[in-house]
RNA sequence: GGGCGCUUAGCUCAGUUGGUUAGAGCACCGCCCUUACAAGGCGGGGGUCGGGGGUUCGAGUCCCUCAGCGCCCA
């Protein structure tokens, strides 16, 4: 116990006060020291990236993950909670160059002195200044520490429940490690190879793109109809959207049941311009309803391209260089002549101005047929990029994946989706696979490869024996340090070695966030302990990326699911159902949202959003939370304050059940209350069991406000002590329960308030008190009176009447109708007093209330409570005009007669 | 083109295997300074559940179909 109500409560301050007290007496923090797995919840959090500000999402997302970590606590479970920052990518790098001014360049060294040239944003005009990828990566690290530390403040401010001595990073130590041990031993069971490969390149960014990093977005393109010469003298049109890459073209297909170009197929055409000996050759990809029907294959225009190279077994003629712009060498299988027009009107050309190029070559040659024909086509994008993907062909590493496609399926299908119909998602990613997984990224801030290479005499490296750091000597940076038996002198040395340039893509590291959270290999106690992990919370948009990977990962490595259930959740629209983003500019900063109607309302806002839907942005929402709160408090301190001097009641009942002892009698109003509640404990219970926090919440609150305008009012002046001490114990006694109950339901969404009130009266924390019994202790003798039997009906289909709860009113069973039938005729009295126009202090003369007989003998128990509450002099009870149909709390007719009113009151 | 989700009061949303007269909050209207709460309380009006068809004694709920919105994949 440390304080008790205040004068005035207010929910000022809360978030400081608790998230202070939690931390110094490390309520959150894992413990470990449990008997096994099954005492263990474990959450694989996703680390956010720590790319500047948090956004509204974060908010909601991180919301509904602690809902769940805070009823499971409550539930005895070890929560194994940790957080991460993914600072890896991108969007980190960038920052870097603007902020610090710089640009990195690998063939630098190490310099322990670099100072960048700005802080905070270089001037317009001036150029970056070059520093080595170590110390680019210092300064990334510089950056990213900034935004942790605002993220934490943030999301303790949020209230979330995190251990935050597990936190970890991507880009730390421990991740650089496991991201390495995992890919070595990937390598060593050959589930990770290197290859030449064609691979989808983003030219501005200057890195190879994976599937799952692809958009497909529209595009204007033009048809431009070309002229190909056959030997026999027949020409063959084709149309094209790119015919600045004839130089590139190497055959040219049709589709094999296109009677058009059966006679064709077999035989061979000269390209326009070039004159190079082309096969046209029959595919099944080849629409004959495109264009011309025929197509023209290039080294490489499209993926469909890279597709008739591998299945057509077709030569390589590769034009476009990694800067985006086309290679000085001509291609194979030239003329002299036509190196010579390739040199002076393509070589070193942006891909525009060679499409002007050679349409000016073709209509000078008049192998253009008519204008170009404008039109709309799909055309794949890297996701964060602007300019369409080019396709080079250059050697990178993969991680194997379509070769397990069964298996991932089925591990899909094994895993708890909530909501189910996520799993659909995940499905149609894995049978959709097209390639391995593309895993090396030409960047600078992320987790090397240990790898080397051995350079030949003449220099060139042999790929195909990588020398590979020993699992000891992780974290390496084979930039930076050389591989056993060299020394750093053979770097770059005919004899010597050469390191893999290349990063690994952002997701093959943070795919191992439950191997890095969970101490793998660095700490087997822990890991045994929380993996396989219980829950993976995210968003729907990265089932395909971080789910999908994440799975792979376990798979490849441990040979299960990294988790048992997957919550995926959806995200914020603004008032006009768009999504909320930076770049619409519609993103409301979080701190000010948590100053202006504290935690607790906000996360009400969260936490009311359905599992898994797109939520709208509603700060009405959130007023609503933040009532429900004060009215939280003051709730509280009346039934603690009619409840007299506050006792530690969890030291009356030990560590259980924090409950009041029972009194000597109980009567059948608190009986019936304690019942409904008993109900609700059930069902909020299994809401949560089903991760369903929202359905949680709204029973929790649709009963509290029952809770406060009808039962708390009805026994109110009984519990004061109006109808004498013993019978006041009884309501004092549910009061109280129900207010231990229902501030330990509302704990997991609103961990200030519930907090603040609970410490009114309770020893230690309510996030690891005892989540509330649905089977609250009470006397044999005292039972309440239960019709149960009785009152089952049948109706006309021979279906029997379910035997409801009173949650909301509607009960079917003893007590819930009694309970239904006080507050109908509360409610009545209520309506008689408003439709007066007097105060409902206003006193009344007469009251009958007009019930069938069950119910009637039901409400005799009320009667005393019900004319306190309604200042009644007089209550009788009556028979009902229908005795047929006035078997149910709704039939109650409720006739009152006020007092005559005088004074100031009668003239208004 | 394939798949998934959504459509219920002016707004935001509940509505569990079909079962009385479809609910809540906000907003709106009216009343009440009541010693837990005026940042409050009490009461009231408001919906042919997107359209159409079907199954059933009975459909917001199940089936078919159409429309609109959103997302994912190609």
């Amino acid at each position: 116990m440390s304080t008790s109500a205040a004068d005035k409560p207010t929910l000022e301050g809360l978030e400081d006060r608790w998230s202070a007290r939690w931390e110094s007496e490390g309520t959150y923090r894992f413990d470990r020291s449990t008997s096994g797995r099954e005492n263990v919840y474990s959450i694989d959090t996703p680390p956010p990236t720590v790319s500047g500000s948090l956004h509204v999402g974060h908010i909601f997302s991180y919301t509904h993950t602690d809902t769940v970590a805070r009823y499971k606590r409550m539930r005895g479970y070890k929560v194994f909670y940790p957080m991460g920052w993914d600072d890896n990518g991108l969007p980190t790098e960038r920052r870097v160059q603007n902020y610090f001014g710089v640009r990195c360049d690998v063939s630098l060294p190490y310099d322990p002195d670099f100072k960048p040239p700005a802080e905070g944003g270089l001037a317009k005009g001036v150029d970056p200044l070059p520093c080595s990828r170590p110390n680019f990566v210092e300064l990334c690290g510089r950056l990213v520490t900034q935004d942790e530390k605002a993220f934490e403040a943030l999301f303790r401010q949020l209230g979330l429940s995190v251990d935050w001595e597990q936190h970890y990073t991507t880009i730390g130590d421990t991740a650089r490690r496991a991201s390495q041990r995992a890919f070595l031993r990937l390598v060593a069971r050959g589930e990770a190879y290197s290859a030449e490969a064609p691979t989808l390149w983003d030219v501005d960014f200057r890195t190879a793109v994976a599937q799952a990093e692809l958009e497909d977005r529209e595009r204007d393109g033009a048809y431009h109809r070309i002229v190909f010469h056959g030997h026999d003298g027949r020409d063959l049109l084709i149309d094209t959207t790119r015919p600045e890459l004839l130089a590139a073209c190497v055959a040219v297909v049709a589709h094999p049941d296109d009677g058009r170009y059966a006679s064709l197929v077999g035989t061979t055409v000269k390209t326009p311009v070039f004159g190079v000996d082309v096969p046209v050759l029959a595919h099944p990809l080849a629409q004959p309803d495109k264009g011309t029907g025929a197509a023209m294959v290039c080294t490489f225009g499209d993926v469909t391209d890279v597709t008739w190279w591998r299945e057509l077994s077709l030569p390589v003629r590769s034009v476009i260089g990694r800067d985006g712009r086309f290679v000085s060498t001509p291609p194979t299988g030239m003329s002299a002549p036509a190196e010579d027009i390739y040199a002076s009107s393509f070589a070193g050309r942006s891909v525009n101005q060679a499409q002007k190029a050679a349409v000016e070559l073709l209509r000078a040659a008049g192998e253009l047929v008519g204008d170009p024909k404008p039109t709309r086509h799909a055309v794949k994008f890297y996701e964060k990029g602007d300019r369409p993907l080019e396709i080079v062909t250059s050697r990178q590493w993969f991680f194997r994946t379509v070769s397990h496609r069964e298996e991932l399926a089925s591990l899909g299908r094994q895993l708890d989706w909530h909501p189910p119909y996520m799993a659909a998602r995940f499905a149609h990613w894995v049978d959709g696979l097209q390639g391995d997984w593309l895993v090396s990224r030409q960047r600078f801030f992320g987790v090397p490869f240990p790898v080397w290479y051995r350079l030949g005499l003449d220099g060139s490296p042999d790929y195909d024996n990588p020398l590979l750091a020993g699992e000891a000597d992780l974290p390496v940076d084979p930039t930076t340090q050389a591989p056993e038996g060299f020394s750093e002198s053979d770097r770059g040395r005919p004899g010597g070695f050469v390191a893999d340039p290349d990063v690994m893509d952002t997701w093959a590291t943070s795919s191992l966030t439950p191997q890095i959270a969970g101490g793998w290999v660095d700490d087997p106690e822990l890991f045994g302990l929380v993996f396989p992990m219980d829950l993976r919370p995210q968003a729907h948009d990265i089932i395909r990326t971080w789910l999908f990977s994440t799975v792979v990962r376990s798979y490849l490595e441990h040979g299960t699911l990294p988790w048992r259930n997957a919550a995926i959740s959806g995200w914020i629209l603004d008032p006009d159902r768009k999504k909320m983003s930076k770049s619409k500019g519609n993103v409301v900063t979080p701190a000010d949202l948590l100053d202006r109607y504290g935690s607790d309302a906000v996360r009400y806002w969260a936490a009311s959003a359905r599992p898994g839907t797109d939520t709208t942005f509603d700060e009405a929402q959130m007023k609503i939370g933040r009532r429900l709160a004060i009215k939280l408090l003051n709730v509280s301190r009346f039934v603690l304050g009619a409840s007299g001097p506050p006792t530690p009641e969890s030291a009356t009942t030990g560590p259980a059940e924090p409950l009041p002892p029972l009194p000597a009698a109980l009567e059948a109003l608190d009986s019936a209350f304690l019942e409904s509640l008993e109900g609700l404990v059930a069902d909020v219970t299994s809401a949560f069991e089903g991760y369903d926090y929202a359905r949680a919440l709204e029973r929790t609150e649709a009963f509290f406000w029952g809770f406060c305008d009808d039962y708390v009012e009805l026994v109110k002046n009984r519990a004061y002590g109006a109808l004498g001490e013993s019978r006041a114990a009884s309501a004092r006694y549910a009061l109280r329960v129900g207010l231990s109950t229902l501030v330990r339901l509302f704990a997991p969404v609103m961990p200030f308030v519930t907090e603040e009130v609970w410490s009114w009266w309770q020893e230690g924390s309510v996030h690891v008190a005892q989540w509330p019994s649905d089977d609250l202790p009470r006397h044999p003798a005292v039972a309440p009176p239960s019709l149960t039997a009785e009152s089952a009906q049948v109706t006309a289909g021979g279906s029997v009447e379910p035997n409801g709860t009173a949650t909301n009113g509607t009960a079917t069973n003893g007590a819930g109708r009694l309970l239904a039938g006080a507050i109908r005729v509360l409610a009545e009295i209520r309506k008689a007093k408003t439709d007066a126009g007097v105060s409902l202090r206003a006193p009344v003369d007469k009251v009958t209330v007009r019930a069938g007989q069950e119910i009637a003998e039901m409400l005799e128990a009320a009667l005393d409570d019900l004319c306190q509450a309604g200042a009644v002099t007089k209550m009788s009870l009556a028979a009902p005009d229908d005795p047929a149909g006035a078997s149910s709390p709704d039939a109650v007719v409720v006739e009152v007669v006020l007092s005559p009113v005088e004074g100031v009151a009668a003239d208004r």
